[in-house]
DNA sequence: CGGCTTTGACCCGCGC
DNA sequence: GCGCGGGTCAAAGCCG
């Protein structure tokens, strides 16, 4: 996962070092022959270039002033030709001197900054590194109270619930084959093994390995290649029908061990369009009528790879026609595009601390609503099983076999009152063991502490529009070929906002375990990776508003604060039991949303352009 | 013609 | 056991 941390940074900052400095060399090259200097970067010095070519332009100009011997020989040569355009020539020889100069000075403040991302850069990784081991600390500490704990009867059925790894990398796992062994080893022994070794890895990628290795087997056909952001050591797989078929006459035992437990990320957008644009390509399977939503729901699969196992949902909200609300579930087993990573590795990152909650806190789920502020993120656990209750006008996953984490995307004026996220209340029976988590990207115009019905919300507004990219993509007008997502504006916030009220202590020991969590890093890293993918894909628009470095600087404090993090777990530590509200976590929205396309673009059926993932 | 959407039918889990 | 609802299948039709 370092590797594709790496790669993607070679993408983002690597890259660019690379053209700088190949511009800065060939600039150096160019010092014999000025003449020939083109700087492409530069767009003020092409001018220059035109002029140049255009010599008789500035005939009036007698600077014969050369320093240059290069330049003498030169004129001296010019001039024997042609001597009014060898004046010229001369001028402007200066003038492309002189702008030689300002553009080997602006190489240097590029190549200066090119040194701070790469200082960034290394930074990120310390700090990811530093977290891994903590990580992999708490791992090892939670597996020998875990089976500590699970020798008692009454969490014994949890085990059972839990038998997948949840793992969120930053790209490629470089501790792929550690953990692959591990978990080789620990499917021989008992779940208990197995569940000490769920977890999470701060990062992107979201592994979901089944304890099951006999499900396996026809999972995944294709290993994915190694370069794939999205690359996936998912064993857990949604098995093609006919394999489901197959394995429920003949299997029957091997998937009802398996309990289903497949965490769906909720993505609730403001979009015309009737499908979001995550990037990926989709193929439309089924539709229904929900209860409870006039609209109809429509099922899609991914169709980026013949045996992914990713579906999605597609539904609008009843109550705002304007509000999509897209469901995913289960991790691509295939590289994505570039414009879909940023849905996807969030989606996998929300999923996982969903998961990494859900299974952690199991039976004993600690009845903690909490909300946090980081850099503009409104951060709220609360552990609500319901989704209806997230989403009332969908019945989406009752079920408690669906873990749902939501995305909040929409922009919410008042998000406290117009969402039922924020409308927790005991009233809600806990119906699920299955945590519901909310994340709600972007800013909230509500800059006050709550810590009513047991949410807690304080944090301080961003009000940062999300930087649009209505991109499209190719793709068959009928095929759903996703816009690149680009998250919001708490990217922009480069400070970290501390609790701007006191707090309780239960909830200030809270935050700090959200804001050095893992995994609530992990999301954080999704979000990093967002913006980067971002920046990637938006050539020219990419960069609009905020430079690459001032994002990197955003990162480079979010992974300092998990460095500084005691690395404890806040999800697989039972939390503080505050209230009776268990936990979602919320970021809330920015003004805007990313994913709503533009209305002309998003009724035309060949943009359809329509995720995540 | 291939790939997609549409849509009714079917399967399955859950609650009563 | 029955009904309901969610989710999926698959044939038919559409479209580029």
């Amino acid at each position: 996962m370092e590797e594709d941390l790496k790669k993607r940074s070679d993408d983002i900052g690597g890259g660019a070092v690379v053209k700088k400095e190949k511009i800065a060399d060939s600039c150096a090259d160019d010092e014999d022959a000025p003449a020939v200097v083109v700087l492409p970067k530069v767009g003020d010095k092409r001018p220059c270039c035109e002029n140049d070519d255009n010599k008789p332009s500035s005939p009036g100009k007698k600077d014969l002033s050369s320093s240059n011997n290069n330049k003498v020989s030169l004129k001296s040569d010019t001039e024997r030709t042609e001597p009014e355009y060898s004046m010229a020539s001369s001028s402007t020889r200066k003038e492309q001197d002189d702008q030689l100069e300002s553009a080997k000075a602006e190489m240097g403040e590029v190549r200066e900054e090119n040194q701070r991302l790469k200082m960034y850069l290394n930074r990120i990784m310390k700090d990811y590194q530093k977290l891994q081991m903590q990580f992999f600390d708490i791992v090892g500490q939670d597996s020998k109270k875990s089976q500590a704990a699970e020798n008692n009867d009454h969490h014994h059925h949890q085990q059972e619930e839990e038998p997948e790894l949840v793992s969120l990398t930053l790209g490629r796992f470089t501790s792929d084959s550690k953990n692959d062994g591990k978990n080789k080893a620990s499917s021989g022994h008992g779940k208990e093994e197995e569940r000490g070794n769920e977890g999470l890895s701060l990062g992107l990628d979201y592994k979901l390995e089944a304890s099951k290795s006999e499900v396996d087997d026809e999972a995944l056909p294709n290993p994915s290649p190694v370069n794939s952001t999205q690359e996936l050591k998912e064993e857990e797989t949604w098995p093609p029908s006919k394999v489901l078929k197959t394995t429920r006459t003949g299997d029957d035992e091997v998937l009802q061990q398996n309990p289903v437990k497949k965490a769906r990320v909720c993505v609730r957008t403001r979009c015309e369009a009737p499908t979001m644009n995550d990037g990926c390509q989709w193929r439309k399977y089924g539709q229904k009528i929900a209860k409870g939503n006039p609209c109809p729901r429509a099922y899609y699969r991914c169709t980026v790879a013949p045996s992914c196992p990713v579906r999605k949902q597609v539904q609008r909200c009843a109550e705002d026609l304007s509000i999509l609300i897209t469901t995913y579930e289960g991790t691509h087993n295939h590289p994505l595009p570039m414009s879909a990573t940023a849905m996807a590795s969030t989606t996998c990152a929300a999923a996982s601390m969903l998961l990494s909650g859900a299974s952690s806190s199991g039976s004993n789920v600690a009845s903690l609503t909490s909300t946090a502020n980081l850099h503009g993120l409104n951060v709220y656990l609360s552990d609500n099983s319901k989704s209806k209750f997230y989403l009332p006008n969908s019945s989406l996953s009752a079920a408690s076999s669906h873990p749902t984490i939501t995305l909040d995307l929409t922009s919410t004026p008042s998000s406290s009152s117009s969402f039922p996220f924020n409308r927790f209340s005991s009233a809600y029976p806990i119906t699920s063991r299955y945590a519901s988590t909310n994340l709600s990207f972007g800013s909230s115009e509500s800059n006050s502490v709550s810590w009513g019905n047991g949410l807690l919300s304080y944090g301080s507004p961003s009000t940062q529009p999300y930087m649009k990219n209505p991109l499209n993509i190719n793709g068959r007008s009928q095929s759903t070929m996703e816009n690149n997502s680009i998250f919001p504006s708490f990217m922009q916030k480069n400070n970290l906002n501390p609790p701007q009220q006191p707090l309780p202590d239960t909830i200030a020991a809270a935050t700090k375990a959200i804001t050095t969590d893992p995994n609530f890093q992990s999301a954080l890293a999704a979000a990093l990776t967002s913006i980067i993918g971002t920046s990637n894909n938006n050539n020219g628009g990419g960069g609009s508003g905020e430079s690459l470095a001032q994002r990197l600087k955003w990162g480079e404090q979010t992974f300092a604060v998990s460095g500084n993090g005691c690395g404890s777990s806040f999800f697989n530590k039972p939390p503080p039991s505050t209230t009776s509200q268990p936990g979602s976590l919320i970021f809330l929205p920015p003004n805007s949303l990313p994913f709503s396309t533009p209305k002309s673009a998003s009724t035309s059926p060949s943009d359809t352009g329509n995720h995540t993932n």
